[in-house]
RNA sequence: UGGGGCGUAGCCAAGUGGUAAGGCAAGGGACUUUGACUCCCUCAUCCGCUGGUUCGAGUCCAGCCGUCCCAG
């Protein structure tokens, strides 16, 4: 294999290895780090272009804040004002990594965008399309963010780690002398270092989310929440609230700005319904149909009936009920390890 | 101010003479390319107050305070 390549390079382990990888089977590599907000500790870029260094291959930061500020913080916080709760991730690859990065690639002559998520790209032989698979090791399987990449997107994307444990990462990557093998994996949102998004909202939109009541399921008075936005589906810390039994979010309301808690068991449901679809192995579909469903990053994806609706929405109908299904969170559809589309969840039941 | 019950950590609650269970909440950590969930750890030198009995009292006794119920 040959052409011109351009590598996602976070700074960590995962995009230097993809690189390394890249340039043994070939690959004429360009390393581009994406510079998306400022709660950076300050040396991903630094890091990045260490291994390009090492590696010799070029290396360069674009400047995207105000495209990540416009295409995921803002969504973003418009979901939670709305009551949802969303999944960043999902709209920064789509947006930003496969979206302002794959156009700034082809601007600089790079037919192909690889980074270092843990999933593989294959075509499908009967339908002849594009589609996500998971990673070979199921643990780090990254392919429910990358469930709604178009096909022009998949067709021109690498995944070198597609084949990889991160155990062989790591080795690669300490053998390589990177001197970030051993770098913590990232976690919590990545512009929210702190992980508290609701101080975030309020910083970001400058507002305060008004208290208002917690209720339990026959509306009676618990205690009082700090903002209905602080609050998500499933949710079990920071309630507050004394009871015999342990006491779960498991519904809000906006509009009268209140917060319902219940027991662990009524937080599962057995169907959903979403929207906003891209497909994958399949064309969209107009019959129902047998997948499995993913419904957040660490779920174990589970059988269900998926009906096609005229309007292009889906509902989805789970054989065993789920815990915790909330609007805002994207839903992946598997058939075996292969991506057949991914949507967002717009109601529950 | 007659009768009865109760008063143990933020909430609930075991414990009736031998040196303070447990649950919830809370705090910390782990896990983690989302929010969550989950898991682990921590959390009453002290049992309303004051005396007394006892080798030893949250546990027995007395008084007081508080609270709830009944009777008024």
């Amino acid at each position: 294999m040959s052409g011109k390549v351009m590598v996602a390079m976070s700074g960590g382990v995962d995009s230097s290895v993809a690189a390394w990888l890249l340039l043994r089977q070939g690959y004429d590599c360009v390393g581009v780090t994406m510079r998306l907000h400022d709660e950076t500790s300050g040396n991903e870029a630094a890091d990045a272009a260490d291994v390009a260094r090492r590696l010799g291959i070029p290396h360069s930061v674009v400047n995207l804040r105000r495209e990540f500020d416009e295409n995921v913080i803002r969504p973003f916080v418009r979901s939670y004002e709305r009551g949802d709760t969303p999944n960043p991730c999902i709209l920064c690859n789509r947006r930003l990594k496969f979206g302002k990065l794959l156009e700034l690639a082809r601007e600089l002559g790079a037919e192909r965008l690889a980074t270092g998520h843990y999933a593989r790209i294959c075509l499908t032989p009967d339908t002849g399309r594009w589609a996500v698979r998971k990673g070979l090791e199921a643990a780090r399987d990254q392919s429910y963010v990358l469930a709604s990449l178009t096909q022009d997107q998949l067709a021109h994307t690498l995944f070198p780690l597609g084949r990889l444990t991160k155990d062989e990462t790591r080795r690669i990557a300490s053998e390589q002398g990177f001197l970030n093998a051993r770098k913590h994996d990232s976690q919590d949102i990545c512009f929210i270092p702190d992980g508290d998004y609701a101080a975030f909202l309020e910083r970001y939109t400058g507002k305060a989310y008004p208290p208002g009541q917690i209720l339990d399921l026959n509306g009676r008075i618990l205690g009082q929440h700090r903002g209905a936005a602080r609050y998500t589906i499933g949710q079990r810390k920071g309630l507050g609230v004394s009871a015999p039994e342990p006491l779960y979010v498991c519904g809000k309301s906006m509009r009268d700005n209140t917060v319902t808690l219940g027991p662990n068991a009524v937080l599962f449901r057995d169907a959903l319904l979403s929207d906003d679809w891209t497909w994958g192995a399949i064309p969209p579909p107009e019959t129902p149909f047998r997948a499995d469903a993913k419904i957040r990053y660490r779920h174990a994806q589970a059988p269900a009936d998926v009906t096609p609706l005229p309007d292009g929405r889906v509902r989805i109908r789970f054989d065993a009920p789920q815990r915790a299904i909330t609007t805002g969170q994207a839903v992946a559809l598997y058939r075996n390890d292969t991506v057949l589309g991914g949507g967002t969840i717009t109601a529950v039941g």
